[in-house]
DNA sequence: ATTATTCATCGTAATATTGCAATATAAAAA
DNA sequence: TTTTTATATTGCAATATTACGATGAATAAT
């Protein structure tokens, strides 16, 4: 039905997910690789770097703020976007403890 | 388009959206979960867990191993599912890099 | 041999996503 | 004030995803 039954699942889970499906597109992984390098943050720098139009990305840019991977400010003409550290933080510690649990009990499956 | 245009991403971006597209899905990351609580891998039990109907698990599996999250061996009737090891190590190193990077560059942003 | 049991596949309906042209908005520059 | 620049929004076409009933295939149990 292409729609998920987001009801029978855990917050959690439905939160976590929600920032895998942001990551699961290659433009988006584009934009934070190129949010990693670049220390500033502007918008039209992105359009430039990607071979997408504008209103593409700025509905990308939607889809990863909506999923709390980027921050952005309004800064006069221009929107400062940026990544979210504390995001990040979060991320690490849970696939560290994910591969942690595997290394622990999952030594000798299949 | 609803169609991505991976051919202007590089192999990596898209093999990584994959990746994290397959992990972004409620059901999906329910799995992943089981998988990692059950030592054992079966998928019956998996369809007693979750609120979704057999056809429904099985194509999700199918996607799942077809990232490279679990691996799945024929075992009689049954089949083994478990998850892929390797990939959370490999995942785990990628999103601790990305997370220090952002530590040493980009701290004064936003 | 017949009947469960377990899982995969097919077909299909409902819905979501991707991408862009056109247009809107809003601040900066001229 | 007019024009440029930077970004967002809208509307829409093409395609993908999600979910499930029906069915198939293959082993295990009776």
């Amino acid at each position: 039905m292409g729609i998920t039954k987001s009801d029978f699942f855990t917050e959690k889970q439905n939160e976590l997910a929600t920032i895998f499906k942001a990551l699961g597109h290659p433009a988006r992984l584009a934009i934070v690789e190129y949010l990693l390098r670049a220390k500033s943050c502007i918008c039209s720098d992105i359009v430039d770097e990607l071979p997408l139009a504008q209103p593409t990305i700025s509905q990308h840019l939607k889809e990863l703020k909506a999923a709390g991977i980027i921050q952005g400010n309004i800064e006069g003409k221009t929107i400062c976007y940026c990544l979210n550290p504390k995001l990040f933080d979060q991320l690490e510690s849970l696939i560290s403890d994910f591969a942690e649990q595997l290394r622990v009990n999952n030594s000798s499956c299949c």
